[in-house]
Order: C-alpha cells, then structure tokens, then sequence
DNA sequence: TATACTCCAGCAGTGGGACC
DNA sequence: GGTCCCACTGCTGGAGTATA
C-alpha cells in the first residue's frame, strides 16, 4: 500500500459524531484508512473513502449506495473528486458486515437492499487496467499540451503561458489570496453550487492552468480542473492583484462586422454599453446591485445566438431571458443575419477565418448533421477573430518582464505587474491600444477595459 | 466435468455545474 | 455555439464460483 493517510476532517467529523474513545478511535481507524499523497493540498480535498474492508473481509467492497445518499445518510461531506489513485465510479457489491462495526461506525448509513445480511458500503475501486489506460492517455496528453502543434495560431501564447514565469506568478497569487477566495466561496448561496466551487478551488491550485488547442475552435482552453471554471466572484477573488484587460461585448463588436446588422451596428458605432442597453429594454430599470445577475441572463442568450446555438437551445439554457429578449429588434435582427451568415456558410461550403485559413465541413470533427456543422464553423469564424484580437495585446506584452500574463479567457486576460513602476500603466494601454488597433483593421471599434482587482 | 449463477470491469451515455 | 469538469446510471461479456 502507498502512503496511508487519514484525512483529519474526516477523522474528526466520524469521532464526533460517534462519540468514540480513543482505544474506539485507533480500531476505527484501521477501517478508515485513506490512500493518498499528504501534501499540502490534499487537504483542502476530501479524499475517497477506501474500501480497507477489502483487507478485513478479503474481498472487495463497493457502492451501494450513491454518494450524494451516502452523504445525506452520515451527514459527512465526502466527495472523491480528482482522486489520483482510485476510481469514482459507482458501482454495485454487496459484503458482509460483522454487528459490531455496523452497529458503531455505519449504522446510519446501511443499506440492506434486496438481500438481507448483505449491506452496501461505500468505496472506492482499485487500480485496474482501465484506469491505467486512461492514465497512460493523460500522460500522452499532458506531453503534447506542453509542446502545442506548430501550425495553432496560439502557439506562442500557450508557450508563454506555460512557462515558468508565467505559472509561479500565478501560484504566487493563489495563494496569497487563499483568504479572499475562501470569503467569496462564503458568500455564495449554499447548497452544490458552493460546494463544487469550493472541491475545484482546491483542486485547480495544483496543476494551475495548462493550456491546450481544441478540434472545432481556434480557442485554446485550460484543461483540467482550472480557476476558471469557477464563479466569475470567485475567480477574480483568487486573481486580486491583477489587472484585467477585457473587451467589451467583445463578440457583438465582431458580427455587428462580420454579419453587418444595421442597427446593431448603429449602437456599436454609438459606443452603446449593449449589455446595459438589452438589460434595460428587457428587464426595464433593475436596480445597481442587481444589474451583473440580469446582463448574465442577456449575455448567455446572446451568447448562444452569436455562436450559432438554435432557438431551443436558447431557450433551454437561458430560462431566466424574458419573452421582450427574443422580439427586441436587435436580437431579431441578429437572428435574421445570422441566418444569412449560415447560408453563406452552406453556399460556400465553408469559412475563412481571421487568420486566413479556410475550414470546411470536412474540417468539423464530431458533427454528423449538415446544419450543426454549418453552425459550428460560424463559432469558428467568430472566435477566430476574437483570438486574433486579442492576440495581439500578446504581442504587445512582448518579453516585457516587469508584465506577466498570468491567464488567459478568450477575450481577457489577467496582467500582474511586477516592481510596480511609474510607467505601468502607460504599459497596460500599450496593450490595450495595441488590441483595439487590431481591432480596427477589421473594422471593429473595440473598446478594451482594464480594472485593477482588489 | 458441465452447467448455472454471480459478479464486476469496462464502457457509453446522460445530466448538471462552470466559463466565454 | 465552443469547451472543461464530475457524478451517476445502465448494460454486457467474460471471469469466477457454486452446485449437481
């Protein structure tokens, strides 16, 4: 057996509960073994339940009962997300408990099922041939995000952010500000959003972020665990000493272009803040601190539009977007357009992107349907222009030291300014004109916003 | 030894969370 | 639409075990 730890949490909450003593406590604990790496960060994590009964009774033991029951049932917070050495699947075995240990450690929690004198028990499931396989492809996977293909646009940026610069700023910073996330993971209503915020809090620190080009998009993303598939609050709790450098309504700026809607294009032109506008025409005047909840419900349906999701999806995955949303004029409009700009799509047989390179259906992995392909090759295009932009705010950044980079979202980024010197500012808008140039080759009058996380 | 039964690894798929 | 993640369910074939 590897290094045999026992989480303290764990341990603590299972005495309490069972009132047990101390010569209890070491029997106890020889049933509760947990197999993983102490280290640092292994204890934010609570770690799988093990089956050691798979010692005791010779055979393995299993899930009879689901987590989430199994939670309920014990009143303890278990959770085996991102383990390293076991499984979490749940899977169905009976085993035999002796009276003694069902009566003083799992009477809350068994399960009799339909056979009686066997219970179900929760563990987890050894180190089998698929586990390996799959670990042998993160293996192989892990090797090529750290060298990206050379023909990804991105390259360079998943270079840099990959490097040790780069990375140790932003360990750094999570862990200085470990305090800030932990009062925003507070904040946050409870219930299983908070908690899964919290398990990915503790598992993205790890790993950090590594980056990695995907099938159907010129997007590169963070694969793995990573900060930023956390709440947006928690995110920039975790980023507090950075600046930001995002585009605004970035992907309204690049089809009011690329699919030349009128009267879209007129605000764009006006310089119209487009999410306060669709807020305000939607919702009517909400209030200061309600605002961000009402622009997520506007900027997810938007987004699914832009994108290329269809009426159903747009529906299904923005229930809080009122009726007055699908018959505003301007997202009629963008309808209207986006219908064009996808029969373009069908004519052509496909796009050319921001970087001059032309994709076809051909080029549309895991789509079988003409349409989702027509669909996903305008996501394409879009994004590809988004990238393009923003990348040349990269570029400005150059080998600069006193900047870091230390993530990126597509259309922002996350700077930290290192031996903060008068000129860092000026330094900042240096990026943010070199981005809203870009912008312009395009056509595109681009605004970039730079706040400094506090 | 043949047959019947039990078990479970491995896989595929779904659903629900996050982000843009 | 582009992704990422985890939790969970259900199915199946083959391995293992029990029994006649």
């Amino acid at each position: 057996m590897a290094d045999v730890w026992i989480n303290p949490i764990a341990r603590k909450a299972i005495l309490d509960k069972y009132n047990l003593n101390k010569k209890e406590d070491l029997r106890l604990m020889s049933y509760m073994l947990f197999e993983g790496a102490p280290d640092e960060f292994d204890k934010e994590i609570i770690v799988l339940w093990r089956g050691v009964l798979r010692k005791i009774y010779g055979r393995k033991a299993t899930i009879k009962t689901t987590l989430q029951e199994f939670r309920e049932r014990t009143g303890l917070d278990f959770d085996v997300y991102k383990h390293n050495r076991h499984k979490h699947r749940a899977t169905t075995v009976r085993i035999h408990l002796d009276e003694e240990i069902e009566a003083i450690i799992f009477d809350a929690c068994l399960d009799y099922g339909d056979k009686s004198g066997k219970v179900g028990f929760v563990t987890g499931d050894p180190y089998t041939k698929y586990r390996e396989r799959k670990e042998q492809k993160k293996r192989e996977q892990e090797l090529a995000y750290s060298e990206p293909p050379m023909d990804h646009p991105g390259r360079d940026l998943i270079l840099y952010l990959h490097s040790r610069d780069s990375r140790r700023i932003l360990q750094r910073l999570l862990r200085k500000n470990k305090p800030n996330v932990k009062a925003a993971l507070l904040n946050m209503a409870e219930g299983n959003r908070r908690y899964m915020a919290a398990t990915r809090w503790a598992v993205s620190q790890r790993g950090l972020i590594k980056y990695k080009g995907v099938a159907n998009t010129s997007r590169i993303y963070g694969d793995g665990a990573n900060i930023f598939q956390l709440p947006k609050a928690v995110r920039e709790a975790a980023l507090v000493g950075t600046y930001s450098l995002d585009m605004k309504s970035a992907q309204l700026v690049i089809v009011s272009r690329l699919w030349q809607p009128p009267l879209l294009m007129e605000e764009i032109n006006k310089g119209t803040d487009m999410w306060r506008k669709l807020v305000e025409d939607c919702f009517g005047k909400v209030a200061e601190e309600d605002f961000d909840r009402y622009k997520g419900y506007i900027k997810g349906a938007v987004y699914t539009i832009i994108f290329g999701g269809g009426k159903d999806r747009i529906k299904i995955e923005n229930p809080n977007c009122p009726e007055s949303f699908m018959k505003h004029p301007i997202i009629e409009e963008l309808l209207e357009y986006r219908k064009a700009a996808m029969d373009r799509i069908k004519e052509h047989g496909g796009i050319r992107d921001a970087f001059g390179e032309w994709w076809t259906f051909e080029d549309v992995e895991n789509k079988d349907r003409e349409d989702e392909k027509i669909r996903s090759l305008l996501s394409r295009e879009v994004q590809s222009y988004e990238l393009a932009i923003m990348l040349e705010g990269f570029k400005a950044l150059g080998m600069d030291r006193d900047l870091v980079m230390v993530a990126w979202l597509h259309d922002g980024v996350y700077i930290y300014i290192r031996n903060h010197k008068a000129n860092a500012d000026h330094k900042l808008y240096g990026i943010a004109q070199a981005i809203e140039a870009k912008a312009s080759t395009y056509g595109m009058p681009m605004r970039v916003e730079c706040e400094y996380l506090e």
